[in-house]
DNA sequence: GACACGCTACTACACCTGTAGCATCTTCTG
DNA sequence: CAGAAGATGCTACAGGTGTAGTAGCGTGTC
């Protein structure tokens, strides 16, 4: 249901601000001049274009706008953690035959993991294997 | 320099057609109507819109467009290993920090790794390892 | 009270994507 | 050979995305 719509680069770019103005401070916000100056070092864009952003992401409910005075102030509507599954979704989908272990298997066979992020792959693994014991209340269907 | 162009959701689609021609036959080939019978049962496309999609990845020098005949006869021209390194390099830039330990950690955070994909995962890693030169003996039952 | 400055809303536009129609050319079939 | 069946190249068009300009409104300052 809670359908993400899936963001763009731009409104990726837009949205890592905020969700990393959050996880500095729970209630934070944003104005579309804070966004810019976040961004500008990587992207050149003009206030106005982060405006655009803004409010493209605010008409899809991706964020809330709340005026105050007269700047809107900016905060996600929905959590990096939603739409980050939604996009993992859409690649797997896409590119993987829409199952984790595909991606697993490209990850594991590429010269993409490092020893590093393998052995950090081995040790979440391990700790989440006694975590899921615990709790194992997953039935999932073929 | 492998500029991998970014495949669109349906670009990706007839990809995959391709693809998988190839898994069965290194060699093979797919007409327009042999891909628009692929994929007829998933997308109600139209044969043009196929048509389409093919002459626009053959422009972009995604899939090499062979006439023969009156009929041209479409192969990958890349990888599907490429194409998906590249996406994921998208998604991890976008939505994960650019790192692959992120993925990792989401994955085995939220709820997405069935037991199944974690004792996979831990297999794969396992393999990988030994691989690397070094032996274990693996005892471990979930 | 007039003005500058920032903020907002409205407008713009080119390119990409999804989707497809149409006129035409080619080849098989009787 | 003439027509059917199918392939091709062009053309189209709406909606989304990237990027931004402009005019007008509110408010602090002198």
């Amino acid at each position: 249901m809670t359908e993400t719509h899936k963001l763009s680069d731009t409104e990726w770019r837009v949205m890592n601000v905020l969700w990393d103005a959050r996880d500095a401070d729970t209630s934070a916000t944003r104005t579309a001049r804070q966004v810019l100056s976040s961004v500008e070092e990587e992207t050149a864009w003009a206030y106005t274009t982060v405006k655009t952003i803004l409010s493209r992401l605010a008409e899809k409910g991706i964020v809330t706008a709340t005026l105050e005075g007269n700047t809107t102030h900016f905060a996600p509507a929905i959590t990096r953690e939603l739409a980050r599954r939604s996009a993992l979704r859409g690649l797997l989908d896409r590119a993987f035959d829409g199952t984790v272990g595909s991606l697993i298997h490209h990850l594991v066979e590429g010269e993409k993991l490092s020893a590093r992020d393998r052995r950090e792959l081995a040790a979440l693994l391990g700790e989440d294997h006694a975590a899921a014991g615990r709790r194992r209340k997953e039935s999932r269907g073929p």
